[in-house]
DNA sequence: GTCTATACTTTGATAGAC
DNA sequence: GTCTATCAAAGTATAGAC
């Protein structure tokens, strides 16, 4: 999207060596310094191969970006089968994990990020995502594994919020007592489902 | 928890000051120049009042944790009534709001934090707003309105996870055509519990 | 409790040799 | 493409007067 280059070889270094700082620390939280130090370069060369941090900075997200989407869209055209919200539940849930690093540094952005910028751009990326699902959710109404009368839109909403949730949080929830038997956010997934399916309201 | 001292005047003017900026740019975003003009004081003030960075960040944190504390027991003695699950959520999502910045500390350091240490605080503190809630949900399988085949940990999970999702992303979601018609993340939760009561999976 | 002044360190970024 | 050397600015933190 923004840049045709196919990047260098050092250039490309630099970048793996930054993305999972920044996921981690973010922007404010990791120097030039240690990036060169942990690709094993001087800052000078940093500096050469990005104008400044800003931009090697969005250079990490929109890797992070395009690496999530290629991983999720392998997630499309499965088969049809019973069971299936659960499975792209389970897919979803997967192919965060899958780059850990590329999801968090797109989530420090979505939370509001430390940088004012761009937000139409990340919205973007994140709603060809969004609408990716929620027409197999459609298709799922019409294959009858989704009920008729339910949202899509709010499916798809809850389908992407507790798999946030489980990924940003499953740190904290795994030395909650009540948590103690699931030994994987995975697994606490296919908890979650069980209940989903028995419905939780009273009817 | 850490500090008996009361506080004084300008520590808790600087300490109110430091939050907020805290909460949206993170530990290394803001530096004590910024939070000294925004308290109008002196650096060096700021330093007589809190020994460094750090332990002036973490004041920040324990304050927050209790006033969200204080927000949410509010929550649990109201009267039964039917949607009460409902209530329960939409009153959850009104305590986050209630405080943002207060918020967004809390929910900063659950995701891992720029900071490494005292992970087992918070969990602590967390689970104790997670345990009030199972009860709740508990007392309503009891009272008939959650389903009794349910399990109340996974229930709550839902909740607190759509509304973290709401709460974080409600500035993206915004902006994708499909919660158009929702004003606030408080009338998109209300559609989510629609759906949900009509149930998601196909019976 | 609050200030000015200052010490010391680290940061982002540049210049120029190889 | 990569390095050493360097700079100006901003950072955390301290000393000492009021």
């Amino acid at each position: 999207m923004s840049s045709p280059s196919p990047l260098s070889d050092g250039a490309q270094r630099i970048l793996s060596t930054a993305a999972p700082m920044f996921a981690t620390k973010g922007f404010a939280g990791v120097s030039i310094n240690d990036i060169a130090a942990g690709a094993g370069t001087s800052k000078a060369n940093v500096f050469h191969h990005f104008p400044n941090k800003e931009s090697l900075y969005l250079a990490a997200i929109g890797s992070a970006s395009t690496t999530f989407r290629n991983e999720l869209e392998t997630l499309t055209d499965s088969t049809a089968e019973p069971e299936r919200l659960r499975a792209i539940g389970v897919g979803h849930l997967r192919c965060m994990f899958m780059d850990p690093d590329a999801t968090r540094l797109i989530l420090r952005e979505v939370f509001a990020g430390e940088k004012g910028h761009d937000r139409s751009q990340i919205a973007e990326i994140l709603h060809r995502n969004f609408a990716l699902l929620v027409g197999a959710v459609r298709e799922g109404q019409i294959g009858e594994w989704v009920d008729k009368d339910a949202d899509p839109v709010m499916v798809v909403m809850t389908i992407i919020a507790l798999n946030t949730f489980l990924f940003q949080s499953w740190n904290v929830l795994e030395r909650f007592e009540e948590f103690s038997e699931y030994e994987s956010p995975q697994q606490c997934l296919e908890a979650f489902y069980r209940t989903l399916a028995k419905g939780m309201v009273q009817a």
